[in-house]
DNA sequence: AGCATGATCTTTACACTGTAAAGATCACAT
DNA sequence: ATGTGATCTTTACAGTGTAAAGATCATGCT
């Protein structure tokens, strides 16, 4: 019954919701979300300028299901990441990996966080957002020793938020050339992931935690 | 010769230029940075949309000068912070006091962070923001038990992007809402300032730094 | 089969935005 | 006093998001 999947022509499209979020995540990926523009979106799908709003209500809902994709891709990263390895260095690369996320997709991990942009209330997000924190938290109860699936102590809450903390903060810096001041490594936003934010995380974390 | 200060009437404006970076920042505290907009700026202080232009070349132009300012009250806070106690806890200290600045001007903070709104080679926003890392900068050489105006060796660097990425993600994420699940205190900022951020950094670094 | 119904997309329109270009006004030095 | 340059206004234009109304088509009901 659905078999347009190849020439999508006439007046309906057919996947044009799936369509337009491709083209949305693409135009972000290219000219940032700054550059991002639901006319534009619009035409690279190949149709009108009022067509998105009819399938997301506006730029906020579409922006939405944008950043729900985000918050997947974030949380399989971060499951990934934390996979091997003691609870310390699991909650390390799991760190690396965060800021990893953010510098491979700056538009995505802009848009993320922009609460002014997005429908805090859409269940796609809600449910993407909770398998990322969730992600971390597991790392965080074996750190601290506690059953999975229990709630955290204190102590453990405090974990949780501060590497987040850090993790978000580097990224957003580096992201917004702050660190460039920084010669160690030239600028270079691969090297400082791979040497700088290590050697952070072992001046706080790991040293403590082992 | 400039003695218009009470009332600004006639064609020329006499103060215009202070007279928008005011309007622009009190729109930015009412509005946030989304609600911003350079015709309701000009609109604010009794003065034609292509006014502002002549004086900053831009909506940038202006922004950056906003910024600046913003920069320079950050840098005041973060020297008074680190003004007494023992260096471990003046960098304690100036973490809250940073997160303290983001949370009471969102809107300043939130400009502080986007380069792409800003004019990264202007003079004032150089100095400013130059004014604000050597704060901190200073702290952590009392630290590493380097003389003042030295450079910081590796793990003075590292502990510096530390304590400023940890406090900006905090910041960032608290501005976002990102942590309102966290019910030890019921998403009150005012809570999560003066109780969970103090929290992570005694559970990071002061416990290792002390 | 014929047909109505509703989903999907387009057209049109409007109130905004930033800013470029050209004109008006005025302070001030000569 | 006079013109010169800085300051501000007017006008105009290309964009933006989205509301409202119209066109097109798939689908299920009789």
């Amino acid at each position: 019954m659905n078999e347009k999947n190849t020439t999508e022509r006439g007046y309906h499209h057919g996947h044009l919701r799936d369509a337009l979020i491709r083209a949305a995540d693409e135009l972000l990926a290219e000219r940032g979300l700054e550059g991002f523009t639901l006319r534009e979106t619009a035409r690279r799908a190949g149709v009108s300028p009022a067509a998105p709003s009819h399938h997301f209500g506006g730029t906020a809902g579409l922006l939405t299901e944008v950043a729900a994709l985000g918050y997947q891709e974030l949380a399989r990263r971060l499951m990934v990441a934390g996979e091997s390895g003691t609870p310390p260095d699991r909650l390390k690369a799991q760190g690396v990996g965060y800021v990893r996320f953010a510098l491979d997709f700056p538009g995505r991990f802009h848009l993320m966080f922009r609460h002014d942009m997005l429908q805090k209330d859409q269940p796609s997000l809600e449910q993407a957002t909770g398998q990322a924190w969730d992600a971390l938290e597991s790392t965080v109860l074996a750190i601290r020793g506690q059953p999975e699936g229990a709630e955290l102590d204190a102590e453990g809450e405090a974990m949780l938020i501060g590497i987040w903390s850090t993790a978000h903060g580097f990224a957003h810096l580096t992201l917004d050339k702050k660190l460039a001041r920084i010669d160690d490594c030239g600028g270079n936003e691969a090297d400082m992931l791979e040497s700088l934010f290590p050697a952070i995380i072992d001046t706080l974390w790991v040293k403590k935690l082992g």
